[in-house]
DNA sequence: ATGACTGATGTGATCAGA
């Protein structure tokens, strides 16, 4: 199975180029973040009539995660326990949720994409909107990995946190300046390790970044961030076999401003019973 | 070329992104 996980930027103006990537590349599960519309609005045809069924949740023209799958979809939800809403100008327990989270649990392995707050700016209520998210999420990983922890889990999406500095390669995001690198930020995403998971790809790509911001020539100087992750379970980890960042989706006409990161599972089958698969 | 922001809303300017 073929997973990937890809911060779309509006799949209405982008579908074309996204559904050709996964025929391309054999995609089986693609996690889309940014759809950026609601689910009346959601390209649905051309996803349909390349043999993928879809589960979307978006609420309006801003954030919105899809996943799209050749194997059928089950147990979607929408927000995870004490996920935080946000609504600019207010505080409180009781603001309304923002589309940033979708589950759902395909061929027995628990996936969800995510669309973690951008943060804004250091002291922003974004930026503390940002890290209760976390917290919650962390939460979430945490349950999953000691409820269920033969069940594959991973989170998959734009954490939009650079955890090391070597996924920063842009000289206007700096420390005690900017978000995605400060500390606390670095923390959460250490705290996602600590509940049990990995970052299946880095062992596999050690180096590149993810997103380029579409100013300043900043792709073809190579100046980038690496914040779209694939966390897994190390029941979901065991079965990675191959890792992947797509760089030349940055390329060419109308591009997202980031681009897909692929990892392969290779397991047994349910209905294979005990015969290995057979890999290449 | 990978080249000096893009997208949604709505028709002009604003918000959002990271």
């Amino acid at each position: 199975m073929r997973i990937a996980t890809w911060n779309v930027n509006s799949i209405r103006t982008r579908y074309g180029r996204v559904v050709d990537w996964m025929v391309r590349e054999d995609v089986d599960v693609l996690a889309m973040q940014e759809i950026k519309c609601k689910p009346e609005q959601f390209p649905h045809d051309a996803f349909e009539s390349a043999g993928y069924e879809l589960a979307i949740h978006g609420l309006n023209q801003w954030n919105g995660v899809a996943i799209a799958s050749r194997l059928p979809i089950a147990d979607v939800e929408t927000e995870f326990p004490g996920m935080p809403g946000f609504l600019k100008g207010h505080e409180g327990p009781e603001l309304p949720k923002e589309a940033r989270a979708i589950g759902a649990t395909i061929d027995g392995v628990r996936l969800w994409s995510l669309y973690v707050p951008n943060g804004r700016s250091l002291g922003d209520p974004h930026y503390t909107y940002k890290l209760d998210w976390l917290a919650a999420l962390t939460e979430l990983a945490r349950t999953e990995t000691d409820a269920s922890p033969e069940r594959p889990f991973a989170l998959m999406g734009d954490f939009n946190i650079a955890p090391f500095d070597d996924d920063n390669g842009d000289p206007t995001v700096v420390e005690g300046v900017t978000t995605h690198v400060s500390p606390a930020e670095r923390a959460a995403f250490r705290e996602l390790e600590s509940a049990g998971l990995q970052d299946v790809v880095r062992p596999i790509v050690p180096t590149g970044f993810t997103y380029w911001d579409y100013k300043q020539l900043r792709f073809p100087r190579n100046e980038g961030l690496r914040i779209d992750f694939i966390l897994g379970s190390a029941s979901f980890a065991e079965l990675v076999t191959e890792a992947s960042i797509h760089r030349n989706e940055r390329k060419g006409d109308a591009p997202s401003d980031h681009v897909p990161v692929l990892v392969r599972l290779d397991r047994e089958t349910s209905d294979d019973g005990d015969l290995p698969m057979i890999f290449g």
